[in-house]
DNA sequence: TCAGCCGTCACGCTTGAACTCA
DNA sequence: TGAGTTCAAGCGTGACGGCTGA
């Protein structure tokens, strides 16, 4: 059990752009793909990654050049951009936790109730009945075995609940009223504070954010990612620069472990972009503390500064 | 025809809420 | 009431198969 951010440290970037691993050192905190890139089995990418993917997808290289670039399995990369382009997300889901209860006691009692009134009837009826009455709808519809269960289990010794039983706190779009990951609640395409793409169709982004809907992001025709890069490593130190003024005060707030050896304290990038994708890296490392707030919003600005921002609001 | 790309899915894993039990 | 267990989420990887262009 490792945050990211420690394997993080281990993973480098070659003067090509490429991540590697350092093995010796990773072996004990992650694994290495067939790619040579590092992963936590079980555990999202790092949100740098992740957003260098979106990145590198919008300035036109293809997915599998992504995934040798970065070296996550295209599989990956495939379902990052997929996401992206279905919720305009680019940050993992929330993991773990248990599906909001159906069997809240308004239910039970309903289906208490229709058992009551028919002793016979069978547990899908009443799973109809639930449809039908307008108890419950097709996504927090109890299962037939779930009802089977409450008959079975919960009927003969049902109490009687307080009469805010209704507003059961599991209810659903109750269940994850914020982002698990409190360090991206701020930048997450979110309205009303639900993440999208949970418990509901996926909202739009808001114009802060790339929207992935809409036309395809009018992907760019093929280039090979040298090209890309160079072609956009002059734009990419603006950017990268911006990232930092919207990334830096918390940066240079926070206590660096680095001392800010690699980064000067405002953030201060060069045009290489192997450093700018350390500062991703960086950016990342501190990811999982209150300062991850910036990322989305320092790659909002990345793009503004790829020249992608008639594009994006476009979209 | 074949190599490369891409979407999809099974797999093993981590995680955290709900549940169970002492 | 607290600790342990269960369950169902999501994760990335790797393999498979369909599609496409040379």
């Amino acid at each position: 059990m490792f945050p990211d951010s420690l394997c993080q440290q281990y993973a480098q970037v070659n003067q090509l752009g490429e991540v590697f691993v350092n093995d010796s050192q990773c072996q004990q905190y992650g694994e290495v793909n067939q790619l040579g890139g590092v992963f936590v089995n079980g555990r999202p990418l790092p949100n740098a990654v992740r957003m260098r993917i979106v990145e590198l997808a919008q300035l036109g290289i293809r997915p599998c050049d992504i995934s040798r670039q970065l070296r996550v399995s295209h599989g990956c990369v495939s379902k990052i951009l997929a996401r992206y382009h279905e919720t305009g997300s680019i940050l993992p889901g929330a993991i773990g936790g248990s599906k909001p209860r159906v069997t809240t006691p308004k239910v039970v009692a309903y289906i208490k109730d229709l058992k009551q009134k028919d002793p016979g009837i069978f547990a899908w009826e009443i799973r109809d009945r639930l449809l039908s009455d307008g108890v419950c709808d097709k996504f927090n519809v109890p299962s037939v075995s779930s009802i089977s269960r409450i008959l079975r289990n919960k009927i003969g010794s049902l109490v009687h609940h307080p009469s805010g039983a209704a507003h059961h706190p599991h209810l659903y779009n109750s269940i994850y009223p914020t982002y698990p990951y409190p360090s991206a609640a701020g930048s997450m395409p979110h309205q009303n504070g639900k993440l999208t793409g949970m418990g509901g169709p996926p909202s739009p982004p808001g114009p802060h954010m790339m929207s992935p809907r809409g036309p395809p992001p009018c992907w760019p025709s093929s280039h090979s990612v040298t090209d890309i890069l160079a072609n956009a490593a002059a734009a990419h130190h603006h950017a990268a620069a911006a990232a930092a003024a919207a990334a830096g005060l918390r940066a240079t707030s926070t206590t660096c472990p680095s001392g800010g050896q690699h980064h000067s304290p405002g953030g201060q990038m060069t045009g290489d972009p192997t450093q700018n994708y350390n500062y991703y890296m960086y950016l990342q490392s501190y990811g999982s503390g209150p300062g991850a707030v910036h990322n989305t919003a320092a790659l909002a600005v990345m793009n503004g500064h790829h020249g992608l921002a008639g594009q994006t609001t476009a979209l």
